[in-house]
DNA sequence: TGTAATTCCTACCAATTTGGTAGTATAATT
DNA sequence: AATTATACTACCAAATTGGTAGGAATTACA
């Protein structure tokens, strides 16, 4: 049931990010690294697969990083975790139809879809705005 | 967020012992694994962690097994799976203390300890006897 | 009393994931 | 031209996952 650092740190930049956003100005890796001791390079990872999304402005070069395109109610806390795991489903079975072929005579699938609803449902009702 | 196949086996054999509480018999691995199509060598390894608590009863040699020792309501699926997984714990910092030196001041703690909160409040409300 | 069945226990192992680091290319500012 | 920052590729060690192999101990039954 863990979340990972990816998950974590990410959503950590997204909330530095948020946190300026009201001030129209670009947020270098290099100071939320410095702010919240984690590695630069690590970071710099991080923003590949956060990149790939529509999230983000991106500027490189002095005075640049990075600032949120749309206001902080946008974004869900589940998108976000979802983008940076991967995957944050409780089990296969739940998301991939063919993964178990008898899921209609399974005595566990309706605890994991239950738990696997809960927890996105939990995830997808926050937003970076709640935690500002 | 995953449960891998060690809480998700462990809690088909608990459930498989639950539902021949009844009957007060013991079933033997090769049966579960046979019938629930899962190799009996890991099956094995697993009954190592779930023997450790005080949950079952065995018998070696023929017509051997495993039984519940008590009946299938006073099983919490929370328990099986923290036994199993060893921790389901969203993140370190919910549950070590020393782990976040400043998690007061941190804006993603209260995010993690009501979701896992939200998780184990859910899974320790739910036994054995809802699954059967 | 011997044999088969079953749990109990210790090793071992390949593949994947996690949590990074290193180096370089590209772009923007001064 | 120099500096600063993102963008991208490659690599790596440690831990976890999902097992397998082999044998010892114990019990039931013929």
């Amino acid at each position: 049931m863990r979340i990972s650092t990816k998950g974590r740190y990410t959503l950590v930049i997204m909330l530095d990010l948020a946190k300026e956003y009201k001030n129209n100005c670009y947020v270098s890796l290099k100071e939320i690294a410095l702010k919240e001791n984690i590695s630069l390079k690590y970071l710099e990872k991080l923003m590949l697969t956060l990149n790939k999304s529509d999230y983000l402005i991106s500027l490189r070069g002095e005075h640049g990083g990075y600032k949120l395109k749309y206001e902080p109610s946008h974004y869900k806390i589940g998108d976000i975790l979802k983008l940076a795991e991967g995957n944050i489903d409780v089990t296969d079975c739940v998301s991939k139809d063919h993964i178990c072929p008898n899921k209609h005579n399974c005595d566990t699938f309706p605890l994991w879809k239950e738990l696997n609803d809960l927890i996105n449902d939990y995830l997808d009702s926050k937003t970076l705005e709640d935690y500002i």
